[in-house]
DNA sequence: ACTAATACCTAGTTATGCTAGGTATGGAAG
DNA sequence: CTTCCATACCTAGCATAACTAGGTATTAGT
């Protein structure tokens, strides 16, 4: 449930370098303590979105004694949306804050 | 961009009191301070929406000189539908500030 | 040999917010 | 007195986002 912010989680994942889906996830799991605990089927998706939007870009690798891996990283672009992601979200969390916060001093 | 918060705001700007549908969209407005400029097309679902659920209920009202509204109040599960939501911002708020924070020591 | 974890994928469902229209009244401006 | 804006309500249909529920395959452990 984190409706409309998944990309702006996705970049920053990556933002502390390149990674492959699966890592992505665990990454996000374990950042935010649990609380996301997405499905392959939410998170894959929306690193192909990314990717065809131009913010991330991937390529093939296959590690030794490992399996194949798609790698993702932000691209110049990519980085730039992520800061833009996190202005609005500031913006928002602030003003969702200020409605659910018991100040209730806006009514009148 | 509110997906899924929506709900929670609206109960919220119902908490300090009964208010028919165009006040809710002036109130959050100005509660917001702009950043929630709420289409009709927008919040008037959501009241029907709420009410079909039982978290509101309304009654049509006739203001002397003034013309038909339908005011909506808070029913007893929207305030308690109204605490689990609170929590569950705090949660999803906490979590991706965390992720969007730069302090970064989540990854490794 | 079987199971679990890793690692990728996608078709289709669902819900949600919004666009874009429509109806109607009251008050202000011309 | 007519025209326009703000108030006040409504809905059909669109777009998209996240998820469900499947599928494939490799590696490691029991």
């Amino acid at each position: 449930m984190l409706k409309g912010h998944l990309d702006a989680i996705v970049l920053a994942a990556l933002e502390a370098g390149p990674a492959h889906g699966y890592a992505v996830i665990e990454t996000i799991k374990r950042a935010s303590a649990g609380t996301f605990n997405l499905p392959e089927g939410t998170v894959y998706p929306a690193l192909h979105r990314l990717e065809e939007a131009g913010l991330l870009a991937s390529a093939w690798s296959t590690p030794p004694g490992g399996r194949k891996r798609r790698v993702y990283s932000l691209t110049k672009s990519g980085t730039a949306a992520l800061a833009g992601r996190r202005k609005t979200w500031d913006r928002f969390s602030q003003a969702v804050d200020t409605m659910l916060g018991g100040d209730k001093t806006w009514p009148a």
